[in-house]
DNA sequence: GCCGTATACTTCCACATCGAACTAATCGAC
DNA sequence: GTCGATTAGTTCGATGTGGAAGTATACGGC
């Protein structure tokens, strides 16, 4: 049973993906990850990478190369924060900022579209099923890593 | 409604495999990708690259990698067919049996592990949700391909 | 005030992933 | 039978991804 279900909750993510994705590179030129990142500065403001990582639950080094590549090409800025010289903050540049508006709705409604094949209330249900299990699967490992 | 469950199905989704992968390369010493052709091996037999780039729904350069590593490994075999000698068929070896029967049974038993945050009648409920998105997600993306 | 520890980020390496361009082989129309 | 179109697989370049090790900075006990 958790077996076909594990199964079907990848194809499903991996067919939903492969949908958005190539659209998604094709009209706004920013990869998922990248879209990841400004959306976050977008709706929180700039913060520190160690903040942005831990929102986006990847790597500091993961991020720290897709922050390479959106400052290559002048969508963030990194500025060192003044009172700890350790920390780099992360935010979004004007083109940034004009970048997402001028793709995120277009996003959004391709997003709607990959899963219209589930109606209003099977969607509500998959959300609540996806976000229990995303929980209790999380709080384990979290267990795991901090009673080693 | 649309983009709350397509994000907490990535969070879920994301969340399962931190939990899965890092205990299968240490334990296994397979990625969840080769571990994805040695499964389609052992269950389907031996099979031409396409038809498991088919299976797996994985590119043609991407499979390349994967059983490059897997063969480097020997875990795998690649072999020419003769009737069409365009077509490389690959096949487990001796090697790449005996080292997924090691580690498959542990394996799953992690995956119902990591999936215990739901009961039996959430996950059967789940693999419905998203084996209907899955499969509507792949219609309408193959419908607009197959139609330019 | 100094030194060991902890934190933030980067660098480096291996692997995954895809699209585009390429090579080799087959097939079909003629 | 030959040539163009198609198909199988690989190569190449770009990006994402994480772990391990390295560097710079801050902090805390003494």
């Amino acid at each position: 049973m958790a077996l076909e279900a594990y199964v079907k909750l990848m194809r499903a993510t991996s067919a939903i993906n492969a949908r958005l994705m190539p659209a998604l590179q094709a009209e706004a030129g920013v990869t998922s990850s990248q879209l990841g990142v400004l959306e976050a500065l977008w709706h929180l403001g700039p913060m520190p990478h160690c903040a942005l990582a831990g929102k986006l639950l990847v790597s500091p080094s993961n991020l720290t190369t897709v922050l390479d590549n959106l400052e290559r090409d002048g969508l963030v800025r990194r500025d060192r924060d003044a009172s700890d010289r350790r920390v780099s903050i992360a935010s979004l540049t004007e083109a940034g900022e004009a970048r997402l508006h001028s793709f995120f709705p277009q996003h959004v409604q391709r997003l709607v579209q990959a899963m219209s094949g589930l109606d209003a209330d099977e969607l509500l249900a998959l959300g609540q099923l996806c976000r229990k299990l995303g929980l209790a699967a999380a709080a384990s490992h979290q267990g795991r890593v901090a009673h080693p």
